[in-house]
DNA sequence: TCTGGGGTCCTGACCCTG
DNA sequence: TCTGCAGGGTCAGGACCC
């Protein structure tokens, strides 16, 4: 989709269409989420830090975004992919790769199938978006690329909609290309390609593998070295299970206060078991992150005997890692995340939960598996913010952690 | 008063076990 | 019983993606 948290945000707004638009966090610590053409023009881009975007584009209209908005328009689209071929793989809530091998007889060739879908999701949802056709995903992503709209000192110019790499034309397509459009190549590798004279997909595809392997290292060298070389059978996968649910959360101002922390684990902790338990998946791992002032980063992980997926459990554990870490320089940002997923319901229950006289679990007492059936019960009745942990009730009442609440920053 | 949030994957160090 | 080694699991950090 063609900046599509801002394109979303305009067919309620269409007053403001030809005006920039940026999307993102509204506070001072927030950054871009989406921008759209005539703010790039600006030099504003996602990622970049709200105030900066501010500085840059003076006259732009900033807007704080609505997540829930977006992940259902999102839905539609991707309902939209699914009557074409079953072979969806969303990327993020605006990207999916599509295997339309199948397609192919009922509806016509790739680049037809493409057209047909871009006019679908306009004359349906009033949004443009982008189509590369190719062979395979590393392609058909850089083909997409290709078919955007793009950004001159004159302002917006329209893209080709849909942008077809021919078989047997992909690496023609690829090599010409900067090294930094090539899945796997950020600021860090692109400053160690450019040290050995490397700036085009086509320059990485002329160095040796044992070159590449020196510079990046065994299994990242090895990577790009084939993809440079167009080689990516990497099938579509639809419905992939994730591998780890967390949240984590920028405080407006640094927090010192353990007591504060140890609250905010335990709403992170929350939002993250009802997460779990919406995807009936339970893990073993507990990890916090934290990030100071200074932005320096550290992330402590404990492995439980057996999965969990009920609040208390997760943040137990994470308070405990929390124990260890001096907070007195000031946490700029707490996570709390579980990795270890399984599906597999079986639980074990520990000594304390076994023999503890009236603890939850223990004979002849309510198990926190049916306390948190309870929860889910009343939330999936009366919203979210019907019930949460005792410690998240504040002056503003409960505030509970759902995904997507300021995911650019916190607000203003 | 510059730098989000939700993820995945890789690497290296360290520890434990056989 | 001690030592060396290989392999697996865990933990922490870093790079990358949208």
């Amino acid at each position: 989709m063609d900046a599509f948290f801002v394109s979303v945000e305009l067919l309620d707004r269409p007053e403001l269409r030809g005006r920039p638009v940026v999307v993102g966090g509204t506070g001072n610590r927030g950054v871009v989420a989406a921008a759209n053409y005539e703010a790039r023009v600006y030099g504003v881009f996602s990622a970049m830090p709200t105030a900066r975007a501010r500085r840059l584009c003076r006259n732009a209209v900033f807007l704080p975004g609505n997540h829930a908005r977006y992940a259902e328009v999102s839905a539609r689209v991707m309902a939209i992919f699914h009557s074409f071929t079953p072979l969806v793989e969303p990327i993020s809530l605006d990207e999916a790769f599509l295997d339309v091998t199948g397609a192919r007889r009922a509806i016509g060739d790739g680049p037809a199938i493409g057209r047909t879908i871009r006019q679908r999701v306009l004359d349906e949802e009033r949004l443009t978006c982008s189509v590369g056709v190719a062979t395979s995903k590393l392609v058909a992503k850089l083909a997409s690329e290709a078919a955007k709209p793009r950004v001159t000192p004159q302002g917006p110019v329209e893209g080709h909609g849909v942008f077809v790499v021919e078989p047997g034309r992909e690496t023609a397509f690829m090599h010409r290309l900067p090294a930094r459009a090539l899945w796997g190549v950020g600021p860090k590798t692109l400053a160690r390609l450019e040290r050995v004279g490397v700036h085009t997909i086509g320059d990485i595809a002329a160095l040796p593998v044992a070159t590449l392997v020196g510079v990046l290292g065994d299994a990242h060298g090895r990577h790009l070295h084939e993809l440079a070389h167009a080689a990516d059978d990497r099938p579509v996968v639809p419905d992939q299970r994730p591998k780890s649910i967390g949240h984590e959360e920028t405080f407006a101002r640094d927090v010192r206060d353990p007591v504060r922390l140890r609250h905010e684990v335990v709403r992170m902790a929350d939002g993250v078991a009802t997460r779990l338990r919406r995807s009936k998946l339970t893990g073993r791992t507990v990890t916090i992150k934290v990030r100071f002032g200074d932005f320096r980063t550290i992330t402590r992980a404990t492995t439980l005997s057996g999965p969990v997926d009920d609040a208390p459990a997760v943040a137990r554990a994470a308070n405990e890692l929390l124990t260890a870490v001096d907070v007195s320089p000031g946490v700029r940002l707490l996570g709390v995340a579980v990795t270890g997923l399984t599906t597999d319901g079986a639980r074990q229950l520990s000594f304390d939960e076994l023999l503890a006289p009236g603890s939850p679990g223990s004979a002849g007492s309510p198990s926190w598996r049916e306390a948190s059936e309870a929860i889910d019960d009343i939330r999936e009745r009366f919203g979210d913010a019907a019930i949460g942990p005792a410690s998240a009730v504040g002056r503003q009442g409960l505030r509970i952690k759902r995904r997507g609440d300021d995911p650019w920053g916190p607000t203003g």
